[in-house]
DNA sequence: GCAATGCTTCGATTAGCATCGAAGCATGAT
DNA sequence: ATCATGCTTCGATGCTAATCGAAGCATTGC
């Protein structure tokens, strides 16, 4: 016993109903504001600022301070992914909270997770790229081949500004509807972008969704050789 | 908020520290008793119990009841994946910055994951797999190659009977200590206890640890083209 | 049969912590 | 300056849940 690193104490920051509210309205990849997250997980300022607290010394969030406003985010990728694990274990094992509304199709089809396309039309993706050997993974970990630099490039990513930065530019992220990986890294969130800036999808203000147009999906799947739907 | 499953209430269930100590003694792959668990956990028998009952309903583990005992075992592979993925976290931000004990080292050389292989010899063989061609990850998931079926076949792997299963042949798991990938799924489980049929390397009674002998560990590395250490 | 072992249920105690009201402290707007 | 907005600290309250002792069931062994 008390071997390996202390488990229970950051799962019991997630434990929380409220605090796991917060986190999962972070993993929208928006920075969001104290009262926003109160909002969000129905409590009043004081105790969110509590909880906050708590996530920021508990290493779960990262904090940025701008005017009179402090913004939240989710500290790493890698809480990212505990997050997204920890909910397609919840929708398996718990009780069958899925009741698969509308809006709930939409998160399945495509969402954000974190900052990088999730769901349906992420796994594709991941699927398609690692297919024709754009994406590929050995032993120093996931990486772009030539092919992938030269789609990349043709398709708008500055490749060049995200590999001088420190974070790694490919990840695997676990999909909780899909139970499969998807693309993460600054490559998945520079995708994600591009794909709100060209005008194929748009993100829901509401919920995690992101809305593909009919022609938005029609170009995705083109750009990226995935089958028609 | 509300959206996606109920995250807190698994978190909340990991969160206390006699069933995080639990879980984590569960990661030895080995089912164990009510009252073992009892013990490295720290607790009485009664309260135990309630622990245990609470991991059962909430799906993290599984029983089975043998005569006079009870035993426990995690539920699936995710439980697993996920533990090792909070594990990951907590060595990172937590405090108890993974001071290097004589056995924490043994730990991070090569130890059990729910079933299989990890630690640092995990993913020097996941790599090594990789590498040459007998694993590959694609569309459908990932999958033995010809050439891999035929490496696994040739050191005493039966293929077939894992094949009948239900349970995935091959799935990755991401190590905390190492932060990369190794082999898990029933393929991962056969082989570990293939390396400890054919006398390469033992569990250590009291941890987490695979012990391998030196001639075992040369053989391992030849077998699977591995660098000499 | 009786005793021993392993586990569970019951009841009571306790401690921790989430919560909020109110006040304090910044920063920005008028 | 003065007020408003956003966040934090303080103090008090209340609820949840972890814990254990003791008793209750089940199973094994003699």
């Amino acid at each position: 016993m008390m071997e390996g690193p202390d488990i229970a104490r950051i799962a019991a920051l997630i434990g929380d109903p409220a605090r796991a509210n917060m986190l999962a309205a972070l993993m929208s990849g928006r920075a969001l504001t104290a009262s926003e997250l109160a909002r969000e997980a129905g409590v009043t300022a004081q105790t969110a600022s509590s909880h906050l607290a708590k996530l920021h010394a508990g290493g779960l969030v990262g904090t940025r301070k701008q005017g009179r406003h402090k913004y939240f985010s989710l500290a790493t990728d890698e809480v990212a992914h505990l997050l997204e694990n920890l909910m397609g274990i919840a929708a398996g094992a718990g009780h069958l909270r899925t009741r698969t509304g509308p809006k709930d199709q939409a998160l399945r089809k495509a969402r954000v997770c974190y900052s990088h396309l999730a769901g349906d039309l992420g796994t594709q993706l991941y699927d398609g790229l690692m297919r024709q050997g754009a994406l590929h993974l050995d032993g120093s970990g996931m990486g772009l081949s030539d092919a992938g630099e030269t789609l990349m490039r043709r398709f708008g990513i500055d490749l060049d500004a995200l590999k001088s930065r420190r974070a790694p530019l490919c990840r695997e992220c676990l999909d909780w509807s899909e139970r499969r990986s998807h693309l993460a890294g600054s490559l998945g969130r520079a995708l994600l972008s591009r794909f709100e800036a060209v005008g194929w999808a748009r993100r829901d203000a509401a919920s995690r969704a992101v809305l593909f147009s009919a022609e938005g999906e029609a170009r995705f799947r083109e750009t990226f050789s995935l089958p028609a739907r």
